[in-house]
DNA sequence: GCAGAAATTATTCAAGCGTATAATAACGGC
DNA sequence: GCCGTTATTATACGCTTGAATAATTTCTGC
């Protein structure tokens, strides 16, 4: 009868380690799967020290989802260069990996299933949503201005919804099915259909490493 | 102490009763909350009955799922009229309710987010998806060639794997954030952005009701 | 109107859940 | 090198879960 091996983790480490073996544990077994003795499983540690680190599951859980939220934006909110080509970015981040694959469906569909059931969900959720819509509004505003056009903040609004929907649902079609689609042809479909939307051409410039 | 009051129900509706319980309790409390007993109070019989009609809990949930797909389906194919009201109705079908409403798309969620775990949901959901797009397929092929165009089957499987993703966007936008738009908002640009797409007009036709 | 079949309720069970608490091991200051 | 603090393990508790089974009610054919 020995004891378990007891390994003290670096500052701060063992709350992210948990976090993403939370995420591990939804995206393998769903919410209802990821009890909090598979999550410690999964994380290297026994059950009992999530309390340590968090007050309780469901606050954990909320943890985990900024932490979705976060990988499925941040990378998207930071492209860089002249207007047009952050435009081109935005659509190549968020319809190839690691933002377009079936885990992040997976886990972003676990939570969006919970938005209605939980409050605290609901507010993490319209957050993201809106930052999210709100730089892909920015950015069709300065690419249409840095064409030499005038749009009014109505039209900049109107061409960010349709985009931010045609970009949500090539992600899901790509996350969901991705077999079904030859390498890269869910980006070459959504320059095509964003050059028809706003009825200028994306050019294709060199492509960078 | 009496007995619970006994009730037969009719020739195969307690069936279906059972799962629209089903459905009511994953879009209220989510899977993990949608457990036995509280689905048979909203079906107004005890928890042991669910096992007299399906093999396991399981089971049920995944006929629950054929019936979500269904509703989610069966009205868009059954579109009628000459090809370019049929295109149109799609979009309208799709984007209002009841198809577009935040229980629809919390069933959805719940359910595709347990398509990795559950194997017998995977063939349920491709299934369902890939029915979907053919039909979406067929419909753009038959506008087009009504345009007096002449299309090949590449140019519309680009099209309707384009469009069927600003449709599953707009869609997931309308039942997340409905009351971020104005009234059949998102209509028009699906609308809108399909005509830029395809490079063709679709004329606005009287309403029917 | 009775007998057997089917539908429904009631009860029980083992397993697993999140949480609480106590015991123990490692660390940092002095 | 000891001591208080904190990270970690271990164990126990009350509750809920899906499932199994037994008891009861209704229906149907005759």
């Amino acid at each position: 009868m020995s004891r378990r091996a007891f390994h003290r983790a670096p500052e701060g480490e063992r709350r992210q380690d948990l976090i993403e073996a939370t995420l591990d544990c939804i995206a393998e077994f769903g919410l209802k799967g990821a009890t909090l003795r598979q999550i410690a499983i999964r994380a290297g540690v026994t059950a009992g020290l999530v309390r340590h680190y968090f007050d309780s599951k469901d606050q954990m859980v909320a943890e985990a989802y900024r932490a979705v939220i976060a990988s499925l934006t941040e990378k998207a909110e930071a492209v860089q260069g002249d207007p047009e080509t952050r435009l081109r970015d935005f659509i190549v981040i968020n319809l190839t990996e690691p933002v377009a694959n079936s885990r992040s469906l997976s886990l972003w569909a676990a939570f969006i299933s919970q938005v209605r059931v939980d409050a605290t969900l609901a507010v993490i959720h319209r957050e993201g949503y809106l930052s999210f819509r709100n730089a892909l509004e920015a950015l069709v505003a300065d690419f249409l201005v840095a064409k030499g056009q005038t749009p009014t903040a109505e039209e900049c609004r109107r061409h960010a919804i349709a985009i931010n929907g045609l970009m949500d649902g090539l992600w899901l079609e790509g996350c969901l099915a991705g077999d079904l689609f030859r390498e890269s042809e869910l980006v070459t479909i959504a320059m095509t259909s964003v050059e028809a939307m706003l009825g200028l051409p994306l050019a294709t410039t060199a492509e960078k490493h």
